[in-house]
DNA sequence: GCATATAAGTCAATAACACTGACTTATTTT
DNA sequence: AAAATAAGTCAGTGTTATTGACTTATATGC
């Protein structure tokens, strides 16, 4: 096969990014995104469900009481696009919708029991992706890659996640 | 509004990483892809073309002479899907094949100045924008960053991207 | 109270991106 | 000559997303 993969680069001065490392970055963004992703579309299939799915069940159990527009928000997505997910996950018991008594227009969404123990077993699995990732890297590398991380997110968007703690490595 | 984004935890060890430190990698994750991803999309429209497009154009332009099935095994998607989207770029003058005269079997694909130019157009942005989270990160964290990442990739796949430096920083 | 705004839900039509399975053609290897 | 490989193609399908228009219920500003 003698794959030829030329990565002919020496890192001289990471201080100035060079289109090298940039090009790398991206690299390992999309590999790492897609395998981890893949982890728990297996156990999705079995349920004849999607990512969407899974996004949907994942933001509302890491945020009990939140609303459609506060979970349109977060994922980006038409309400139409949410809307039909949802109505699977409504339909099948793994969500359910309570009328806000403060604001009587708004759906407050958690997981039922059932919802929560789906939400569980597809995380699992990518929770150990990471794990053994945190793992091998050792805690420095664990907190630069928060710190990447929280700086590629919009500023709009920055406060959904906690920050990076204080360089507490310098 | 009022948005309760509850994120009770303290940080305690690092080393054995619990369950919040995990789900909020995988937060990271999906919002730091999501807005990574995005940055391309409105030029992407411009052109009439979508994710798979960029990827493919990234992909050929980075490993000039690659073949179909590697770039097949690159992107882990069927033969099917990626012909749609290499006709397209074929057909509008983005990349040209060349039989191997090697293996006659196998066609040799390489961006056209046309394809390396909006390749660029494509990936400058997402570079502005990794460049800014590198240079408000710093270089240790950068570090750290490409080690998680490295980790996350399969096995099978590291061997397409550079290893990360062994650990400069005990 | 009335007008306006907001939250949610719905309808119809469309597109990008992916899939499976079967098949053909050309070429190389055994 | 037979088998394997690389590429390309066909038909059919499914998920996830889109836009735009619309309805219902509720809240808010005046």
């Amino acid at each position: 096969m003698d794959e030829q993969v030329p990565w002919v680069q020496q890192q001289a001065d990471p201080l100035a990014p060079r289109d090298d490392d940039l090009r790398h970055a991206m690299e390992l963004l999309f590999f790492a995104y897609r395998d981890f992703t893949g982890e728990a579309d297996a156990v999705l299939a079995d349920y004849d469900m999607g990512r969407a799915h899974h996004r949907a069940l994942y933001f509302i159990g890491a945020n009990t009481g939140i609303s459609v527009s506060e979970l349109l928000a977060i994922l980006k997505i038409t309400k139409q696009s949410l809307n039909r997910v949802l109505s699977t996950l409504i339909d099948e018991g793994y969500v359910v919708q309570e009328t806000d008594d403060g604001d009587r227009r708004r759906r407050l969404m958690h997981l039922t029991p059932k919802g929560r123990d789906l939400e569980q077993l597809l995380t699992r699995r990518q929770s150990a992706h990471i794990a053994r990732a945190y793992r091998d890297a050792g805690p420095d590398a664990v907190e630069g890659f928060r710190r990447v991380l929280f700086g590629l997110i919009n500023e709009a968007d920055r406060h959904r996640v906690p920050p990076p703690g204080p360089a507490a490595h310098g």
